[in-house]
RNA sequence: GGGCGAAUAGCUCAGCGGUUCAGAGCGCCUGCCUUACACGCAGGAAGUCGGGGGUUCGAAUCCCUCUUCGCCCACCA
């Protein structure tokens, strides 16, 4: 009798929550007191932020890999933790504020920092909460947070360390800037996007040349305001005349030197260049060779303005419509030659998207070489391993190109940069500790008013967060980490940098393995976004299938390092299989635990030989499937592994193992007690198999099954063992010839529309004596798969009917007496004949073919001598048939 | 301008040198509520593996090239 009442469809809400909460109360994700260490640090996701599909597939994929090592006994610890994210969440704050009329200015910046942490305070924990949900299986006691005072103390080490070893240092130079968010930026954040814009010729009035002017080209006519030159190449005889004397700057109407200058190519534009230090990279490079002015001509949010340069029609002007209205000045004037069409790169603001505009200021800088060769040094030895490998080229351009990175940012919400300022003496130092008074002269001090860019703080993640700088239990034991995980998008931000604070502050690798996933996005290939309408929000998944349903598409759907499509507009395409499977495995587990006793005989009570054919097959099938499934979790081959368990699981267990086995177990004899002991066994290690990527479903149902002690967590339950040596060819070679006899018989019924329901009479032909004794121990098996009242084999009356041949030339009759179409079995069998002898055709031509013979290995050959041997007995099977049925 | 990736069934993707290798899921067609499951069962149809060339006894699978998409990097304004 069933000792569990379980719904025919899985509920996945009655159950998830629960479940999460007896892992936590449970103590499941803390890692075990002994065993090694493997452990992941979570890419800490923006305090601000609430998940989306992205974090959801990096999110899971970490829990697989978790949960996997988990159960293979590892003390697995995954660290779970939030970014302050200093321009993100200062930004969500700002537009909050805004909608009561304010700015940041407006409040000042106590008050405004205190306005985000109470926010950060409110929503901080918003998208741990929606991790549970997921099923993250985090260590939440070690949950941490980039600004939490422990945390900062590392930050701030790190910093005068840096300062200390004079890798800080403050440079004065043109960098990125936004004029929306108001800081500067790193050249990582300032993103590349390549447009459509516009090239304008300006001429710019020489007073004592031959030609009456010089002709430079610009995609940024507005800076012209800020040109302290024009420059050309020393070597470019076109100009040559040109150089040294001087060029009256439009509109602003001053006199600027013409010079010489190598930076300049002459085969772009003109050859002639305007050359505006303030506000352009190379240009700034230029003005410090020939010592020129650097005026700014804009404000920090891109209005022109200056007091002799800006005049009073472009004044306060945004810069691009000071663009638009400088153009207009210059056609008025004559003074613009052409306009092209011209593609090309624009830098954008990674948070707000706004154009970036280059600015010269004052920002500190780290040098990198020093800490980027450790770093190389790392991968190239192998010590650290990227996976995809090909990533590896793009981490070695990016470290050998290294540049020094721009740290501060002119934020409020942040670390600030331990830097201080004697008042009175101008001393300047770095302090771990903020100073009373100036320590050479005693005056007063003042700390630079900058906040350190966020990744600055996140690249301390993996071992900040464990204690550092002080060498705390947990730092000794779970630092250096195992497996980094994460999408490529972030490998310069964070992973590379990650590798190098490694090296540098503990002298060991953050972990061995970078495991990049790829990037989620709709089937019209673009990254899903939130302008763009086009997310898909994981909660709503989680509502409408269940968070396994979730998990599984986010595995089973991409292979190692592929973007996941997603189709947004198509939740049940998208996320039907995974809720379906799931729903299949409950159902299965409803069958069997139907059908177990309590307690159930152990497999190994029996004795192998003595068991059923299908039992061994399905008992062996397991078994490859455990080795198969932890080879490809180990290789991060995670959609194999799920994919793996789901044949197991529906295509051997279900369709023909339960269904073969259901006579005995209605026996309710002894051989029952084998079958029960099968289902079990494999049930369970389905289970345990799956577990990683179904956590919710697999834990309630084995939660369920016999003998399982009321504190026992299928989480923390033991990983299958794979045995190598049960595997066995030959036993799947024997049960793929009872699944095609099944199979045939059942296409036999299908072409002549026998109903489900009418029971035929079979006959087999067996080829080999082993294979027939394999047959007649399977009789019943086949008659119940095939839907069969009687079976027979070998010899009996001919009759009418249809026949399939298979592989080694064992044949199965079925009668069908009056049912029968001659002419129709001609052609089937007539059809399948022709098949055959086109393929032997083939194989003939390959065998006779010296050079094959000759070349091939030998067990190559080999085999396809066997092969042919195998369809030659085939072909003379159906003939035979042919010739029997009179077919011409 | 460099570098990388992708192109296989209507859709999303596996397979990446040799077992009937041309596959899976979804979709489609034909039967079935066969007492675990219609979120299911059984049986089917469906692709000259982007084009061309080459290497090899043998190529979706390796090499070259072209085409089309996508990404990353780069101070020619």
């Amino acid at each position: 009798m069933p000792r569990f009442e379980l719904s025919s469809q899985y509920d996945p809400h009655a159950v998830e929550r629960p479940l999460y909460e007896r892992w936590l109360d449970a103590g499941a994700f803390t890692p075990r007191a002994d065993g090694k260490p493997y452990v992941i640090v979570m890419p800490p996701p923006n305090v601000t932020a609430v998940l989306h599909m992205g974090q959801g597939l990096d999110m899971v994929t970490q829990d697989v890999l978790i949960r996997f090592e988990r159960m293979r006994g590892r003390a697995a610890l995954w660290l779970p933790g939030t970014d302050h994210a200093g321009i993100a969440t200062q930004n969500v704050v700002e537009r909050l504020i805004a909608k009561e009329g304010k700015t940041r200015f407006d409040l000042g910046r106590e008050q405004f920092v205190e306005r985000v942490w109470a926010f950060v305070r409110e929503t901080g924990t918003t998208i741990l909460e929606q991790l549970k949900i997921i099923g993250a299986s985090c260590d939440w006691s070690r949950r941490r947070f980039t600004l939490d005072p422990e945390y900062s103390r590392a930050v701030r080490e790190v910093f005068v360390r840096l300062w200390e070893d004079k890798l800080i240092y403050r440079g004065h130079r043109v960098i990125h800037w936004c004029p929306r968010c108001l800081t500067s930026l790193s050249d990582e954040e300032a993103e590349s996007e390549e447009i459509d814009g516009k090239l304008y010729y300006i001429r710019y009035p020489v007073k004592e040349g031959r030609k009456p002017y010089i002709t430079v080209a610009t995609t940024r006519p507005e800076t012209l305001l800020g040109d302290t030159a024009v420059a050309v190449n020393p070597n470019d005889e076109r100009y040559r005349a040109f150089v040294g004397k001087v060029a009256r700057l439009p509109i602003v109407d001053i006199p600027i030197p013409i010079l010489a200058d190598q930076a300049v190519v002459p085969e772009f534009g003109t050859g002639a260049v305007k050359v505006t230090p303030a506000h352009d990279a190379t240009d700034f490079e230029i003005g410090l060779r020939h010592k020129l002015e650097m005026p700014l001509v804009m404000t920090e949010d891109g209005r022109m303005e200056h007091p002799t340069r800006v005049p009073k029609a472009l004044a306060d002007l945004d810069r691009f419509d000071a663009r638009e209205k400088i153009v207009d000045i210059l056609k008025e004037r004559g003074l613009l030659e052409k306009v092209e069409p011209y593609r090309h790169v624009v830098r954008r603001c990674y948070r707000c998207d706004s154009v970036v505009e280059p600015r010269l200021s004052d920002q500190w800088f780290v040098k990198m070489k020093p800490l980027a060769e450790p770093a190389l040094e790392a991968y190239r030895s192998g010590e650290i391993r990227l996976v995809p490998e090909r990533w590896g080229a793009t981490y070695q351009h990016w470290m050998e190109n290294i540049r020094d990175w721009n740290i501060s940012r002119q934020l409020w919400w942040g670390h600030r940069i331990p830097v201080f300022t004697c008042v009175k003496c101008d001393h300047e130092w770095a302090a771990r500790e903020d100073p009373a008074a100036c320590p050479k002269c005693g005056g007063p001090v003042q700390q630079d008013p900058d906040v350190l860019d966020t990744w600055f703080s996140s690249w301390l993640w993996p071992f900040a967060t464990l204690g550092w700088p002080q060498e705390t239990p947990d730092l000794q034991r779970f630092y250096p980490g195992h497996t980094l995980v994460t999408g490529p998008d972030i490998l310069f931000f964070w992973v590379a940098r990650m590798i190098m604070a490694g090296y540098r502050f503990l002298k060991d690798e953050p972990f061995e393995t970078v495991y990049m996933h790829g990037i989620v996005r709709d089937t019209q290939h673009r990254k899903m976004s939130k302008s763009l309408g086009n997310g898909i929000d994981p909660l709503d998944v989680v509502r409408l299938y269940g968070a396994d349903a979730l998990r599984w598409t986010a595995i089973a759907g991409v292979s190692l390092g592929s973007d996941l499509i997603l189709d947004p507009k198509d939740l049940e395409t998208t996320f039907a299989p995974g809720r379906n499977f799931a729903n299949k495995l409950w159902n299965i587990g409803r069958f069997i635990l139907s059908q177990l006793p309590e307690p159930v005989q152990p497999v190994e009570s029996f004795e192998w030989s003595e068991l059923p054919l299908a039992d061994r097959w399905i008992l062996m099938r397991a078994n490859e499937a455990v080795g198969a499934v932890t080879a490809s979790m180990e290789q991060f081959r995670l959609d194999e592994a799920a994919k793996r368990c789901y044949e197991f699981v529906w295509g051997d267990l279900a369709d023909w193992y339960v269904e073969a086995v259901k006579p005995r177990l209605a026996s309710r004899g002894s051989d029952a007690a084998a079958a029960q002991a099968v289902l079990a066994q494999c049930f369970d290690a389905a289970l345990r198999l799956l577990h990683p990527v179904v956590p919710f479903i697999t834990e309630e149902l084995w939660q369920k099954l016999p003998g399982r002690a009321a504190n026992e967590l299928l989480a923390v339950a033991p990983w299958p063992a794979f045995q190598p040596d049960c595997v066995d060819a030959e036993l799947d070679l024997q049960f793929l010839r009872v699944k095609q006899v099944v199979e045939g018989i059942r296409s036999i019924r299908a072409q002549y529309n026998v109903p489900p329901k009418t029971r035929l009479r079979a006959r087999i032909t067996a080829r080999g004596r082993d294979q027939r004794k394999v047959f007649e121990a399977e009789r019943e098996t086949i008659q119940r798969l095939a839907q069969l009242e009687d079976l027979s084999f070998d010899g009996g009356a001919k009759r009418v009917g249809a026949y399939a041949v298979f592989g080694d030339g064992s044949e199965v009759f079925v009668a069908l007496e009056g049912a029968i179409d001659v002419q129709h079995e001609c052609r089937r069998l007539s059809g399948e004949l022709t098949r055959l002898e086109q393929q032997l055709e083939r194989l003939a031509a390959k065998l006779t073919n010296q050079q094959f013979v000759a070349r091939a290995p030998a067990e190559v050959v080999a085999g396809e001598r066997e092969k042919e041997r195998a369809w030659r007995d085939q072909r003379q099977a159906l003939a035979d048939k042919l010739k029997s049925l009179g077919c011409s």
